[in-house]
DNA sequence: CCGAGATCGTTTGTATAGCAACAAGGTTGC
DNA sequence: GCAACCTTGTTGCTATACAAACGATCTCGG
C-alpha cells in the first residue's frame, strides 16, 4: 500500500500560531485602541532604547525597511513620533518619541502588561513560563 | 518612589509570536513557493472536509468573510478552486478544490508536515509535544 | 403567510508584512 | 582617490486580517 500521509490543518504549529495570534490582536485592541501592537513595540522599544535610526528601529522590532516606514509614517501622523535628519549621515531619518507618544507608552505600560497576562490567561504560572522558554528557542 | 512597570518587549507574547510566525513562513514559503501558508490551509481543510460555502469554509479556517473571499479568489484565479452556485440556496457560493488543487495537496502534503518540523527544530519531541499543547489552549 | 431577524457574499478602508528594485549617500580596499 | 560595495530610505506589488456597511436571500415565529 502507498503510505497515505495524514495532514491534520489543527495540528500544524503554523495554523495554531496564526490562531493564537488572532486571539491576542483582539484582546489588544480592545485593552489599547489607540495603537496597533506593532505600533506599540515600536513606542515601546523607542522608550527602552531612546532614538534610533528609521531602519535601525526596525530591525530592533523584527520589521523590514518597508514594513517599518509604514509603521513610522503612522505614527508619526498620530503624533507619537517625530522624525529628524541626522546632521552625520545625510541618508537617515532618525525617529524619537513625541511627549505625546512618551505619555502614550507611559499611561499604557500598565494595560500592555496586562494584555499579555489575558493572553495567557488559559495556563499557570509555570505553564506560561515553559510556553515563553520554548518559544522563544524558535525565533 | 513611584512604582516604574518594566516593559521588556522580548518578553511579551504578542512579539514573541510575531517573531516565530515570521519564521516559520520564511520556512514555509522557500518550500512550497506555490501557495502561501493561508492558501494551504483553505486547500488542506477541503480536501479533509470536501466542497464547503465560502463562510463555512472561512469559519474552517479561522478567516473573516472579507479575507476567505480574498483567499478564494486568489485560488481560483491560481486554477486550485472551483466555485459554483448552491442550487437549495441562492446566496451560497460553495468551493471545491480542483484536480490540479487536489494534485497539488497531495503532492505538497509531506513537504508541508517537513515545514512544521523544520519550524519546530530547535526543540526536542517532548518539547514540541508540550508546545503544541500549551498553545493549543491559547486558541 | 409575512415580517423580523439571521446568514451569505461583497465592497471599502486601514494596517501589517515581505519582496524587489531603485537612488542617494557612506565606506573600504587597493 | 576612486571604484566597488554596502547602507538607508522610498516606492510598488502582493497577500493576509478585520471592521463596517450593504443588498440579496433564507428562516422562523406567530
Amino acid at each position: 500500500m502507498k503510505p497515505v500521509p495524514t495532514y491534520r490543518l489543527d495540528d500544524q504549529i503554523g495554523y495554531v500560531l496564526r490562531r493564537v495570534t488572532q486571539r491576542h490582536l483582539a484582546i489588544f485592541s480592545e485593552a489599547i485602541p489607540e495603537v496597533t501592537t506593532t505600533q506599540f513595540a515600536v513606542l515601546a522599544r523607542l522608550a527602552e532604547v531612546g532614538p534610533q535610526s528609521q531602519n535601525h528601529l526596525g530591525r530592533a522590532t523584527a520589521m523590514d525597511a518597508a514594513t517599518i516606514k509604514g509603521v513610522v509614517d503612522r505614527l508619526a501622523k498620530l503624533d507619537f513620533v517625530a522624525t529628524s535628519a541626522d546632521p552625520d549621515d545625510r541618508r537617515r531619518l532618525t525617529v524619537s518619541l513625541t511627549d505625546a507618544g512618551t505619555a502614550l507608552f507611559r499611561g499604557r505600560t500598565q494595560t500592555a502588561l496586562a494584555v499579555s497576562d489575558l493572553t495567557l490567561e488559559p495556563l499557570s504560572d509555570a505553564e506560561r513560563l515553559m510556553l515563553m522558554a520554548l518559544l522563544s528557542r524558535l525565533t
